[in-house]
DNA sequence: ATCGGAGGCGCGATTATTCACATTGGTCTT
DNA sequence: AAGACCAATGTGAATAATCGCGCCTCCGAT
């Protein structure tokens, strides 16, 4: 009855093969540049053939964000509850880069919405981010009172962000420049390093920032 | 012979609203995503009517991109030559976000290419970063021998760039979450000051970045 | 009168989408 | 076991819209 008695991993069936063919399309070029025919191709059948397993361009691009969601939504609710220290901010920031590094295409998606909208977008940014600016989830740890007092905290949480996705987003350009692929293990190394030391010195940072420019 | 004897700055020319149109059209949806009528219809005239202007959409691509490129070579070629300092650095990056601020196109249009490609991606992105990565300008202040031991330097000029250039292309999902306009004066000041923070952080920073995570 | 610049028209390619049809596999009936 | 039935899934052809782009005409300012 098994579809596969040898291994677990089943073939995957031409629906998720869609998935898989539009998530890359859509992450690369766009909600209006991602022509079905290309998803076709890829997956290997004709275009009409895809509207017997999603109802139009815009369900299949629906069904592919809400699988990146599911993906994602296990690492980037991990923060609730407990203590917001150093450590755990770091360890939850590594969680999310390696989940971006395993699967860059999330935040190539949301690039995309946030530059040119799309179907859904204002649903997408409301589902990843709100849990991330609930005013019960202030980073409040000793040394850092930093950000509270000067009204900067949700700019810090966003500027992190930035700095992990655009990380994702801008890595073609920095192929040639850096002469290293950025997403061979060791240059998923250096940019844990580098966020390391950013939150390190942030939240070790004792300076006055109140002085006019 | 002047345009107008009565304003130096004069009735912009059709090339040039047909420019300003297709820089906002480019930024906001990419190459392949815009089309022609589109930016007709902003500027009042017909399609056809472009190509007394333009050879073809690809000349037009590269007239804006040429325009854009020398408006913002002027600030990012103000750190060659003298020493590097946390001072000099900030005003560096003060001046650049000032510049995205002002004009957000390039970042948006730079990331459209970063993830899609489109044409003559490779010569813009050289042609913009490779200044950057000189070996000659290197940072080399007092206290930061924190990145040049560690092979990080280019990594971190990277993060950098991206927080600035993300804070344009992410705005957008930010507006609503935030409550804010990020492209107000105030959310300016804030990005200033964020910046400013981490720069000072980093160069303040005098932690051990070796010990393994 | 000349000529740059705008519009009208239309070709060929591509797009999303629909439809009629062929083929498959499994299930129910006999 | 054999044949009838059906749902699932593929195909090619066709449609309407839109795209980039070239050709030609005409108008108005110099």
């Amino acid at each position: 009855m098994d579809e596969s008695a040898v291994s677990t991993a089943a073939v995957p069936s031409t629906a998720e093969r869609i998935l898989d063919a539009a998530e890359d399309l859509f992450a690369a070029k766009g909600y209006s540049a991602t022509s079905l025919g290309d998803v076709a191709d890829r997956v290997g059948i004709r275009s009409p053939s895809l509207y017997n397993h999603f109802k139009n361009k815009e369900a299949l691009y629906e069904a592919v964000l809400e699988r990146l969601l599911a993906e994602f939504s296990g690492p980037l609710a991990e923060l609730d509850g407990g203590p917001v220290t150093n450590e755990r901010v770091f360890y939850w920031l590594e969680a999310i880069v390696r989940q971006h590094h395993a699967n860059p295409n999330l935040a190539r998606l949301l690039q995309h919405a946030a530059l040119s909208g799309g179907p859904h977008t204002n649903e997408l940014i409301d589902r990843l981010f709100r849990p991330m600016f609930r005013p019960d989830a202030k980073i409040e740890g000793e040394g850092i009172t930093l950000f509270e007092n000067t009204g900067l905290q949700p700019w810090a949480v966003m500027a992190f962000n930035n700095l992990v996705m655009s990380y994702v987003t801008m890595a073609p350009m920095y192929r040639d420049l850096l002469g290293q692929d950025p997403f061979s293990e060791t240059a998923l190394e250096n940019q844990l390093n580098l966020i390391k030391v950013l939150l390190h010195a942030v939240f070790e940072y004792k300076g006055d920032m109140t002085e006019a420019p």
